[in-house]
RNA sequence: GCGGGGUUGUCCGAGCUUGGUCAAAGGAGACGGAUUCAGGCUCCGCCGCGUAGAGCUGCGUGGGUUCAAAUCCCACACCCCGCACCA
């Protein structure tokens, strides 16, 4: 309830005091609605239905008002649809399952000021409540509570006996059982190992929204290169390294051929471990890494990076030494912390190498190395690009004037060679065996190579850092045994196809990113070790994961009320009737004994899916349409018969809040219950509806929400009007006809638009179109009391009733009818011909008007007009025009042919037909007939707009026929539809 | 990188798939006027140019096809959004 003090506070503010009586109508329809439940859905055999639903929302916060928008669509759908005289499911359900509640109930747990800040600010959890959020199914259900009642508020006419969460409740997963297990035997479920960006600490993949660093970072694939180290100087090392591999990672596995030397950091930390059953020495973060990697991993010993600088490892190929030397910009973090020097293709190597050549000698001694040695590497070319000379490093170095490793650029410069040299490039002669190969195919050719040699491996790396939200700098891991959604499968993938072909998708722009997402979809990791939600019910470690147990639920919908009521239990859930209900599968009195449920309830809830299924129509926001709204059509031609197939997907935008995307962390997050509170709930539904439609995305800001908050106030305020001054009726009788012509033909638009989710549209057409219309039969009318018939506006209070279904309910109870709006269907669409000669008509009008208009502005003594129509002889010919077939829009040699004929003068005709079909071209889009009839009545249609032209222009009006006009010269101008204008 | 979408009058936004009904819907807003004690609402007018009209110019830029293009074709520029084990 709003308060005298909110009143009082507000007074001055337009909105808020038509928000009061906003919030009158709305809680008068919430009773009427609360008396008669209209929204709990009963099967009814013979009766047309429509099954229409949104994706559950996810219950770790507040709804908010993009929830709202994508409900108001369905809703208003579903509205219109019972008005339309189809029985209407629309039912809804809270999503549970998976990690997010856990990890608020955590960060409550900790006491963490920054959620806490955002749960008690932002979704309005009292502070009193906050001790409970320790316990996820206390916050799950708390949220649901909420959202139910905002929902309800909102005006969704949702069936709430189907009601459901996804956790903590066993026929929920009884369900998704079934549903996994008959995926499995269908071979859709499969065991898989896939690489993921993993966080050793909490031992999970690691999305993107965990991460604090590094979003959108996934795996590279790098390429080992095994180095035998030369043996004879392992002297002073104390370790025994015959046979030793020094491991370095690179993406250029092409380039061994131009290798100078190694490089490892000399600070940093190195180990010899014995990687699968070979001896490797890498840095000691990545032995720890390759462990991940499927490999098994024995630190041996740990080798400063320092001990490695001075010995000699030898090219794999030709067997050339190659000594090991230090350079700073190597990262043991990257790859194994070891990396071979190509100084004439890489430009690191390149600025390394000549940082260590500069060096003085006895610095060079004192780690070991000799000077000798080190200033005698020469860069090696090895590859050729068009264009360019030997080294391309090089060049590039001096192009960008870079003069150490430390300098940024040397990124810059190391991508820009990578690329030149990718495209460009080809192998020189020195490249045994790879001579003038491209370097896009040499790479994974001498790879294959060192492969069959048993020097070269793959590796998996982050090709930039990413860190955990709990601070763990994450790794590469290949994940074993997980359970996948085998959505790579090509015959699934070309069923989806074939189910998409045969759908509605709205907005129409939308179906190519369908098909995309399913070309493209791999294998999909359907479960999960933490969270809500079902085990997996023959691996019970695994939890069946958040996106993967929403995809075929509105078949549960059909279950859930038996569920409510008692009917049945979760333990007689079992394999046989899920079969038996969705598939038809067994004998009643059979699947009774196995089951427990007794034989005419299995064919009571069998039938209900029956009738129902399918999903006539799912809408949500375009970001689900890559994965959830997808999965969902994967999953249902997985497990449904064709004819269960859903029927229509629509997707809208998301909602913006003064133009930026709706988030906490920016303060701009508004939830529902807010929303409906400020503004009441038709203006909220119309604000968000009016919004958009498309893929654009709706922006929620207060001068949309006043203009709407005005309109509608100002709805409301014509039906009181009405109710309260008695009976009225559209005095001007032929103008009265026009005015419910034109209701008829905006309903036939708005149906015409709700029926593929054109909600703003169709919200546009009824409510602001008829004002448009009243405002012009009362001035037409000349009639200033501004009053309409009750008649009038019942039709348009159906009309209106899709989008603010509580001042529609209100105003039919005002009115004085009775019961529900709703059942008294949506207004007739169907036009006579007499009322479509009349908006014809009309519109002519409207024309002479803006004529009359236009030429007053550039006139200056007006006082009166005299509009002359054409003459008999001319509306004669352009009749026989219009009757040959169509409105012509163009002068042929047969329309001058049909002229001459009706004149009888050759010459004349010409410049007749060119006039004559000029005129007749402005209304080729009405049929013929009409605008013969139109022809017909133009002299009469002028004579009785006469007033109303007068009113409009000012001026007084005559109506004369071409041949009596006081100016002859410009009145043989006339053309049928086209009268002359002479002002005076 | 891969894929998708977009660029319209002061703003938002329809229309473009099936070229002519498009100076271009609808909404918002500015301005002038009416009403009002006053503000808001409401109402009337008006918002590219054009002093007798049925025209000109215009829908990111440049070109093309056509009797005719916001709408079709080509090139360019700029902007936005997805890319997975997560809801």
């Amino acid at each position: 309830m709003v308060t005298e003090t909110t009143n009082s506070r507000n007074v001055g503010d337009g909105v808020s005091k038509y928000s009061l009586k906003l919030k009158e109508v709305e809680e008068y329809t919430r009773r009427v609605w609360d008396a008669e439940k209209p929204y709990f859905a009963k099967p009814r055999p013979g009766q047309p239905k429509r099954f229409v639903t949104m994706p559950y929302p996810y219950m770790n916060a507040s709804l908010h008002v993009g929830h709202a928008f994508t409900a108001s669509r369905v809703d208003a759908y579903a509205r219109y649809s019972r008005q339309k005289g189809f029985n209407v499911l629309f039912p809804f359900a809270w999503h549970w399952t998976g990690e997010p509640i856990v990890g608020i109930s955590k960060r409550v747990t900790e006491g963490d000021p920054s959620l806490i800040k955002t749960l008690t600010e932002l979704d309005g959890v009292p502070p009193s409540e906050l001790h409970n959020f320790k316990d996820p199914y206390y916050i799950a259900s708390y949220f649901t509570s909420t959202g139910r009642a905002a929902l309800k508020r909102l005006g969704a006419s949702v069936d709430w006996s189907r009601e459901f969460a996804t956790a903590h409740n066993p026929a929920y997963s009884a369900f998704i059982e079934w549903q996994y297990f008959s995926l499995r035997e269908k071979g859709y479920v499969v065991q898989g190992t896939h690489p993921v960006v993993w966080c050793p600490r909490d031992k999970s993949p690691t999305g993107d929204h965990d991460r604090s660093q590094g979003e959108g970072v996934s795996p590279d694939q790098m390429y080992l290169v095994k180095f035998v180290l030369d043996p004879s100087k392992e002297g002073k090392r104390d370790a025994d390294l015959s046979g030793v591999f020094l491991v370095a990672a690179t993406y250029r596995p092409e380039t061994i051929f131009g290798a100078t030397n190694l490089w490892v950091n000399a600070d940093k930390q190195y180990v010899l471990a014995e990687v699968d059953s070979e001896r490797w020495i890498v840095s000691e973060y990545c032995a720890n890494v390759l462990a991940e990697q499927r490999r098994s991993v024995r630190v041996l010993k740990k080798m400063p990076g320092l001990t490695l600088v001075g010995l000699t490892a030898s090219q794999p190929f030709a067997k050339t030494p190659l000594p090991v030397l230090p350079a700073s910009f190597v990262d043991p973090t990257f790859g194994t912390g070891v990396v071979y020097s190509v100084p004439a293709h890489a430009p690191y190597d390149y600025l390394g190498l000549v940082e260590l050549q500069t060096k003085a000698e006895a610095e060079l001694r004192k780690i070991g190395l000799d000077p000798v040695v080190v200033k005698g590497i020469k860069p090696v070319s090895i590859i050729e690009v068009e264009g360019h000379g030997d080294y391309p490093a090089i060049e590039e170095v001096q192009r960008l004037g870079i003069h150490g490793v430390s300098e940024s650029a040397a990124e810059k410069a190391t991508s820009n060679v990578y690329k030149l040299e990718y495209n460009k490039g080809e192998l020189k002669t020195n490249c045994t065996g790879f001579e003038g190969m491209k370097v896009s195919l040499a790479k994974q050719a001498v790879y294959e190579k060192l492969r069959e040699m048993k020097l070269a491996d793959i590796y998996l790396e982050l090709p930039q850092p990413v860190v955990c939200r709990c601070g763990t700098r994450c790794v590469v891991k290949i994940l074993e045994n997980q359970w996948f959604l085998k959505y790579s499968d090509t015959n699934w993938k070309n069923r989806v196809l074939r189910e998409l072909a045969q759908m509605d998708v709205y907005p129409q722009d939308s179906r190519k990113m369908y098909e995309d997402t399913v070309a493209w979809l791999q294998d999909k990791a359907c479960v999960r070790r933490s969270g809500m939600g079902t085990p997996l019910p023959w691996d019970r470690e695994w939890i069946v994961e958040t996106l993967s147990d929403s995809t075929v639920y509105m078949a549960y919908y059909t279950i859930a009320p038996y569920v409510a009521s008692g009917r049945i239990s979760a333990n007689q859930m079992k394999k046989e009737f899920f079969d038996h209900v969705f598939y038809g599968v067994g004998d009643p009195s059979e699947v009774s004994k196995k089951t427990g449920v007794d034989p005419l309830l299995l064919e009571e809830i069998r039938s209900e899916f029956l009738y129902w299924y399918p999903v006539d129509l799912r809408n949500s926001a375009k970001e689900l349409i890559p994965n959830h709204l997808t999965f969902f059509l994967f999953h249902h031609c997985a497990l449904f018969d064709e004819r269960h197939w859903p029927k229509a997907v629509s997707v809208n935008g998301m909602v913006t809040v003064n133009g930026g995307v709706m988030h906490k962390r920016l303060g701009n997050f508004v939830p529902l219950s807010k929303a409906l509170e400020d503004y009441g709930a038709d203006v909220t539904r119309c604000a968000l509806l009016g919004g958009s439609e498309n893929l654009d995305d709706p922006d929620w800001n207060t001068t949309v929400v006043r203009s709407v908050t005005e309109n509608l106030y100002a709805f409301v305020e014509l039906v009181e009007r009405a109710s309260k001054e008695g009976d009225y009726i559209f005095a001007e009788q032929r103008l009265g006809e026009w005015v419910y012509a034109r209701l008829k033909r905006r309903a036939s638009e708005v149906s015409s638009n709700l029926e593929v989710m054109r909600t703003r549209s169709a919200l546009n057409e009824a409510l602001y179109g008829p004002w448009d219309d009243l405002r012009r039969y009362w001035k037409r009318a000349g009639d200033t009391s501004r009053r309409v018939e009750k008649t009038y506006l019942i039709e348009w209070l159906k009309l209106i009733h899709p989008f603010a279904p509580h001042i529609a309910q209100w105003g039919y109870g005002v009115l004085g009818g009775t019961g529900l709006i709703e059942h008294q269907g949506f207004p007739d669409t169907t036009l006579s011909e007499e009322e479509q000669l009349l908006l014809v008509q009309e519109e002519y009008v409207d024309v002479v008007a803006e004529d009359l208009l236009n030429l007053i502005r550039l006139v200056q003594n007006k006082g009166s007009a005299e509009v002359a129509y054409s003459s008999e002889l001319k509306r004669r010919v352009a009749k026989a025009l219009v009757t040959n077939g169509s409105v012509p829009v163009k002068v042929t040699p047969d329309v001058i042919k049909l002229v001459s004929q009706e004149i009888g003068d050759k010459a004349k005709a010409a410049q007749l037909a060119q006039r004559i079909v000029k005129s007749l071209s402005e209304w080729r889009t009405q049929p013929p007939k009409l605008v013969s009839q139109l022809i017909d009545e133009e002299a009469d249609t002028l004579i009785k707009a006469a007033p109303y032209l007068e009113k409009t222009t000012g001026l007084r009006i005559s109506v004369c026929a071409e041949e009596e006009s006081a100016d002859m010269r410009r009145s043989a101008n006339s053309a049928p539809l086209k009268p002359t204008i002479t002002i005076s």
